[in-house]
DNA sequence: AAGAGTAGATACAGATCGGTATCTGCTTTT
DNA sequence: AAAAGCAGATACCGATCTGTATCTACTCTT
């Protein structure tokens, strides 16, 4: 809690987020994007069983008969709570991305340490995500892979999810004295889509690791450089 | 001294991979997956087809007899050809994985430097890949998200592509002193994943450019452990 | 010239696709 | 108690899916 807070005073982005984030209906009693807790209503059995499905067959090739039978609903509900099988996507994939956000944050928040150590802190939780056995990827990744990305719905949820984190990435960065927080965003955008991925294909949670050495790498250079110039920028540096 | 022979001659794995994906008839003019030039064949012309559509509209939302009416072939040959819609994929997903390597080492060694120049190449290449506008994601790893990685058919294909690109990563390392090639070769996985899912998801090109540069950080390291003495750390590096 | 192999065209099969219409209950609100 | 709304059940629609059967036409080999 005390980290959780200094944390969210520091970065105004990420206190955003985190408030954002609060949903006590979640209640992320499991830890993989498919598995976040719904209730009993109809719609959050739909929601339940369209997230089950799509993560583990795929959007386009699991169909709403599927996902109606597996909910234990009428097909008819489904239509008439989401309009469409898109409209059932975009909400699932809406749902999904805030439980794993807040799943999380709030286990880097367990975390005890300065920003470089929650930053690090990351990676392992990423392999928190790997090891799970329902873990079958990141369903952002996987709709990016499945759908055109001329899908401006798509798009904008997808970038709405990045941007969260990206946030919160620039803000704890930001703190250590980054000149340059757009590159460690970028930085860390590359290894965590890259560990995702990897751990994936080979079924190996163990590149979350390696990503977080990498990340150590960057970090280090990071901290040697605010620390011989605490406010100065990249140019200055090059000509000293 | 061609720098690809000296390549070729020092990595025995590499070495084995430049001479199995050496096939006149793949001719690759373009430098997407999905443009590997084809012959007039009716099995060409199909495979052409697929490929396109495949890594356009995605796997299993792409149907046969749009393949077919795109090959300007009947539908029938492309089940005598294949079998069923299954062998068609693993025939695509290997056929581009070939040319795909093809390419992209032919690429590489057009480069002049030594293993570590050769190494960091490979990101200005990936760049080169991404700045494509037929540039969809890698097939197999869009594939990987499509399928369930259960099915081993699959699996297979995808061991084989990334043996080709780890085999010639770790010869290159190797030719370092890496005294750890497995390690690089995991770093590179991740980095050349992440790129690739990372300007994917955000038609961003110069992920390729970040990832190069954390690769640099680790090559650098690298270089500063084989040079010096094994007991010197790496903390000399950060003032020179 | 005869036969074999390849490919095109067409039609079809059985299943599933996304989506809708209709009707019957049940619960909640007023 | 009456009204309104939600949800289940069923049947159906047209389209598309993978895959097959059949028949014809062309080319190459012997």
């Amino acid at each position: 809690m005390d980290d959780l807070t200094s944390t969210v005073e520091d970065g105004a982005t990420s206190q955003v987020v985190l408030q954002q984030e609060s949903d006590p209906t979640l209640c992320l009693g499991a830890r993989t994007l498919c598995s976040a807790r719904y209730g009993n209503t109809t719609r959050e059995k739909l929601m339940a069983a369209a997230s089950w499905s799509f993560c583990h067959g795929g959007f386009q090739a699991t169909g709403v008969d599927t996902i109606a039978r597996r909910a234990g609903t009428a097909k008819t509900s489904l239509y008439k709570h989401f309009g469409n099988k898109d409209g059932l996507i975009e909400a699932v994939l809406e749902r999904e991305g805030a439980a794993w956000r807040a799943w999380f944050f709030a286990e880097i928040a367990k975390v005890q340490g300065d920003a470089e150590a929650q930053l690090l802190a990351l990676f392992d939780v990423l392999e928190l995500w790997f090891s799970d056995p329902h873990f079958f990827g990141c369903p952002f990744i996987n709709a990016a892979g499945e759908f055109d990305m001329q899908n401006m719905r798509l798009r904008k949820i997808i970038a709405a999810h990045k941007s969260h984190l990206n946030g919160w990435i620039a803000a704890q960065s930001a703190i250590l004295g980054d000149a340059d927080p757009d590159r460690t965003v970028a930085y860390f955008t590359l290894l965590m889509d890259g560990a995702i991925v990897a751990a994936q294909v080979s079924g190996n949670a163990s590149f979350a690791q390696h990503a977080k050495e990498l990340a150590e790498l960057h970090l280090g250079k990071l901290r040697a450089t605010a620390l011989v110039t605490p406010h100065r920028t990249d140019d200055s540096l090059s000509h000293s």
